[in-house]
DNA sequence: ACCTGAACACCGTTCAAGT
DNA sequence: ACCTGAACACCGTTCAAGT
């Protein structure tokens, strides 16, 4: 009969971010996991199939927990929102985060953030065609800056930095707030939001 | 009596590289790349200090031999061109570049980089104080969004991303057209490049 | 079904030793 | 001065075996 396991997939993935967190991606081995879990390194190939999944896994959690706005607020209000978690997710996961930048945004939690984005652009009164375009922009822009700041790439302190985003933010709602308006039902009330 | 050393730095990064580029950063062992020079892996010890200084050593490389546009050419076509190198860079060392985003921005070769954009956006009319934020935000959009596209973050295709480049460059560009100019000699016939 | 022991082919890095 | 052999403490991954 089968017995309880000891762990899961689930358990594996929080036992890797706390091994990266605290030793960085270099010290994340399938062994130093086991360990943190009081298991052997073997047991972890039946959840997690191998390392390199297990790394998509850890960026895949990121992006799923990361905190989406309320669709009530404002659609400005909603963006910068996304901005601000995605900067403390950097933050909180240095080590991890620039993984996001190198794994296809296919899963169903960079969906879930990109569809936030989306709905906030038409919110917005971006024309239709353009809102790919503009969140491919917006989420570069972002994860470059988040990832960049985490790293320690920028000379420039953090109260340059809060500037800088503001600064690319307001540069950002203004051009939107000047886009075409595609025509539609539904349109005015959403400007409402405003 | 010293005989002829049989590699240099050089040699060792350029052979890195060259791993990298067929196996993937994963795939870049000390071991492999002196396979490659036909040496064993003590031998690069002495050359590049451990595999992290190869590692920076590498990123540096790639910033000391992006082409830099002709200064005299107009300030619009410096920036863009700059731009489509480092795609190009991100396409040739698709497994090295990320890392660019992940190091301080402190080395001669990203000094170049940078003064070479200052220098461009101070033709175009920037205000002196605003200079290095506009730098920070360019540098942070191009490097992400030359690192997605090597990397097949996007699902997008090529033709559309080139769109998403000049859209956005045509954005920045406008913008800065549009900036508050820094009154002083000189600013005329900078002008008359444009 | 889940975990482990043993094994294989790798790693980065040091240090003394060779030339 | 430059490179190597030997050694150490690690890796990811497999497979058969245990429960």
């Amino acid at each position: 009969m089968p017995r309880p396991a000891q762990i899961d997939r689930d358990s594996v993935l929080a036992a890797a971010l706390a091994v990266a967190d605290a030793g960085g991606v270099a010290g994340l081995s399938m062994r130093a996991v086991a360990e943190r879990l009081g298991v052997t390194a073997m047991a972890l190939y039946r959840h997690v199939g191998d390392k390199q999944q297990l790394l998509d896994g850890l960026v895949e959690r990121l992006l799923l927990e990361l905190p989406l706005p309320d669709p009530a607020l404002p659609w400005r209000q909603r963006l910068t929102a996304m901005g601000a978690a995605m900067r403390q997710t950097a933050q909180a996961h240095p080590q991890v985060f620039p993984l996001l930048l190198q794994r296809p945004a296919v899963t169903p939690g960079a969906r879930r953030v990109r569809e936030a984005v989306y709905q906030a652009l038409r919110d917005a009164g971006a024309a239709e065609e353009l809102v790919p375009r503009i969140e491919r922009v917006l989420s570069t822009f972002v994860l470059g800056f988040a990832a960049s700041e985490a790293a320690g790439r920028f000379t420039a302190g953090k109260q340059e930095l809060d500037l800088d985003l503001a600064w690319f933010g307001e540069w950002v709602l203004n051009s939107l707030a000047s886009v075409d308006r595609a025509p539609g039902p539904g349109q005015a009330a959403e400007d409402m939001n405003e």
